[in-house]
DNA sequence: ATCCTTAAGGATATTGTATATCCGCAATTC
DNA sequence: GAATTGCGGATATACAATATCCTTAAGGAT
């Protein structure tokens, strides 16, 4: 079980989006080279986001992403399940259908998806948890956060990198 | 993110022999059918079992496995580690490194190990919860669940089964 | 003793997914 | 009109998941 890159990355674009000036955009390019990974493939990444409304984009010179609304409102569920897909870590391929003590009567009565698996239903709550926890952070956290951790210099000449390049 | 067959299988596998009679075993042909999965493959995951010491075998005719301990100390968490791995589900490459803001030294000295990322950091919380959850739930909470599931001659005839088989 | 059965583990083939790049298109800015 | 940018499709490559086979060692039955 294994979250992959694109979602580390737009993790990390979503961050500095939350500080770009408003009415500005930041292009593709920018986010790859601040982050040092490849372009075309955060590209891909960054319309994930763009079709979960997660952040909206415009064409041209002077275009690229912006956050599509408020930082609060922008949660890590949201971003995660925008780049890696909304379904289940756990997914139930019903093989308590293949017990041989089981009629075909009875597969059909008892394993029905209005009473699913015992051990889907644990792994689902299990899943569940991990998406409540994600859910429960926003990007202003996320934010508060770094603030928190980097120097007030780091801050000042990131701010200024991001204001040169929207 | 995806959990594999794998871990399902081990799952079912350990529900079975919960209900094995003392100093039985099950070999992996009869597992294999059961639930109606390649025995060669689930072989691999009933061997990653008996290394994380969750299940143990024997050798022989009448040779197969059994549980290692009581089924109120093995946890769905024991299991889905045993199978898939211990490695969390989110992987921090560090990016914050290649930021154009950073000097080397600054590197050096905000991107440690003993400071870890911030988006790191939510999503490693994120993991735990799904992993205390699953550490949450044993096999006799699960099969207390089957019990409430399925109809009285469905588990006599189950018994039966593995009864026959070990 | 010998033979059958079984788990364990290595080797390998096959499939599928993740990673990565490239190109053409349409929209926007200047 | 020319340059820039996001978007989506097509495609190539690398790696992991899936699945099978084979050898070895050990336990049980005769």
């Amino acid at each position: 079980m294994q979250l992959r890159g694109p979602v580390e990355w737009a993790l990390h674009c979503c961050a500095v989006l939350a500080g770009l000036a408003p009415g500005r955009y930041l292009p593709t390019r920018d986010l790859a080279d601040f982050h040092g990974v490849p372009k075309e493939y955060l590209s891909k990444a960054l319309q994930a986001l763009s079709q979960a409304g997660i952040v909206e984009s415009t064409l041209g010179p002077s275009g690229g992403y912006r956050l599509a609304r408020a930082p609060d409102r922008i949660t890590f569920l949201d971003v995660v399940e925008a780049v890696e897909g909304r379904t289940p870590s756990f997914v139930c391929t019903n093989i308590r259908r293949n017990n041989p003590c089981l009629s075909p009567a009875e597969v059909k009565s008892l394993c029905t998806d209005a009473k699913p698996c015992a051990i889907a239903r644990v792994m689902w709550d299990a899943d569940r948890a991990w998406r409540d926890k994600l859910r429960s952070v926003s990007l202003v956290d996320l934010m508060t956060n770094l603030q928190a951790d980097l120097p007030p210099a780091v801050l000042r000449r990131a701010a200024a990198w991001i204001e040169d390049h929207s």
